[in-house]
Formats: structure tokens, C-alpha cells, sequence
DNA sequence: CTACATGCAAACGGTTTGCACGTGT
DNA sequence: ACACGTGCAAACCGTTTGCATGTAG
């Protein structure tokens, strides 16, 4: 349901910046949508490529960023020198718990940090257009 | 005075890892410390090379994580591909914001925040190590 | 038929590394 | 004397780009 809703606000988009719809991108979007959250490009890549071989890393990586430019996802970066994409999921933010362990990110969201937020940016006369919060450490399972 | 402090710190790191005390990494040390914080390796390097032209990037690099590894700097990658050296503020932990119109970084402290965030920790059962909080926006200057 | 998309390989940009030479201890 | 440090240039690694060819509209 809200994967088609993301799939039509790309098609939009697609129309309304004078693009084309083609077989790679409908494969990539597909295989994006359903597959874990913040993949890494070469993560995604390697997996799409194994069952669609011909499929090269440029056109990823460029898929990958038209996604984040219609809004559908999110590019980031944490700290490893990969960027990862996430779908965005609508109305509500979040941000990530990195566990240096396993390498496995969790998401979380918390309301009153959001505002708190703000408050900072408002004493500091910041006009605050987004954020990034990442908590690192041992998930449950690896700090035993 | 704090200054002194940290240079004696990383003299002790020095001794304890066998490591030695050379011309470039006093005068990188020095410059460091009374520089503005939140320099990226190239412009630390350009601004020592002015001095000192006969430093190499590469002793810049290495001495940066020497110092990082001392624990009298902390190591930041904010989204432009770029690494940053803070000295690092002994006790007190801070988070930036990020002016995306002029560059600027701006520090803040909200220990109310601080705790919010060990609550979330726990309550995933995260063993929590350090985090990043990031604001970007445009600075009271670059909004108007 | 035209403009955009693709795959490949080469370029890029910041960081790291190998190496021959220099220098603290 | 020996081990570590330095400067240089080359390697590296993920990402981006130029180009000849393919394909959607």
C-alpha cells in the first residue's frame, strides 16, 4: 500500500522533472522497497545484481539519489564511508541506534528529544531544516 | 593552561606507545590546540603549510589520529565528505550545529537531552558508547 | 527522431600506505 | 644503532562522470 504509494510519487516525479521510466528503474525500486532499511549502495548492489547481472553500479547509484531528490528516500552517511538509503517513512522521523558490534541499525523515535531540539536551535537563532542523532554502542545481543 | 594539560597528555601517550616526539608533531600540536576547532584536515594542512611548507599532508593525516588516539581530540565526518579534528573539551560533551548556508559549526550542550537518549538506550537494551546529535539549518546570520 | 538512460571504464577526492631516507632515543 | 617518523608518490575506496550505445516517449 505505501509501497505503491512511493512508487507513484516517484512516477510523478519522473514525469514532472522530464525523466523516463525504465526497466532498471522499476527493478531498483522495487527490489529497494522491499528490502531492509539502510542498505549500503555496494550492499544493494551486489544483491540486485544477483539476479539481474547486467545491472551496473553507476545506474544504482544513480537511481539511488534520484530516489533521494523525489523524496522517497533518505541518503546517509554514518560514520564508515558508506551511504546507505533508507525508504522514507511519511509524517514520522526517526533516528538510529549503530551497534559497533554486529554492525545492525536500529531505529528509534523520541518526541521530546524533537523538541528539545528545536528549543536549542531557537536559542541559537537556527533555522533548523533537519537533524541526525546516532547513538553507537553494543546492541543486546552483542554486549553479553 | 588546559592547553599545557593536553600537550602533556599526548607526551605521556608518546612514551607509553613507544612512539616519538618530533619537530612536525610540536608544531602540529601547537597549532591544533590554538586553532578554531572543527578544521578539516585540508584546511589544517593549507594553513600549517603556510608556515611550514615543508610538511607533508600525509605526517598532517597520521598525526591527527595520533591525537585522536591520545584521546585529546575527537575525530568528526559531518555529511561533506571531509574529517574534522576537535580538541576535545575534557568532561563536557557537546553537539553541533551546522550552518548548511556559510559552513559554520556552532557547539551546544543539553544534558536533558543527554539523558534522554540513555533512556532510549536502555530501553533497547543498547550498551551505549558515544552518539552524534547534528543539527543543520541556516545560522541567524544566513537566514535573513 | 530526439533526449534521456545505461554500462563500462576512467576520473575523482579525501585518506592511507609503501618506500627510501631522515631523525629521536 | 635501531626503530620510529617523514615526505613523496602511488594506491585505495566509494562515488561520480564521459562517452558510445541503447531505448523510452
Amino acid at each position: 500500500m505505501k509501497r505503491e504509494k512511493k512508487k507513484g510519487v516517484f512516477r510523478e516525479f519522473i514525469v514532472r522533472e522530464g525523466l523516463k521510466s525504465t526497466r532498471q528503474r522499476d527493478i531498483i525500486i522495487d527490489f529497494f522497497l522491499s528490502s531492509k532499511s539502510h542498505m549500503s549502495v555496494e550492499e544493494l548492489y551486489r544483491k540486485l545484481r544477483a539476479r539481474h547481472p547486467s545491472i551496473g553500479y553507476a545506474t544504482v547509484c544513480r537511481t539511488l539519489k534520484l530516489f533521494a531528490q523525489s523524496g522517497i528516500a533518505h541518503e546517509m552517511r554514518f560514520g564508515d564511508g558508506q551511504t546507505r538509503y533508507e525508504p522514507v517513512a511519511e509524517g514520522e522521523h526517526h533516528d538510529h541506534l549503530v551497534c559497533t558490534g554486529c554492525g545492525t541499525i536500529a531505529e528509534f523515535e523520541n518526541k521530546t528529544i524533537e523538541e528539545l531540539q528545536a528549543g536549542v536551535a531557537d536559542s541559537h537563532g537556527f533555522l533548523i531544516h533537519s537533524h541526525k542523532l546516532e547513538l553507537y554502542g553494543l546492541c543486546a545481543r552483542c554486549r553479553k
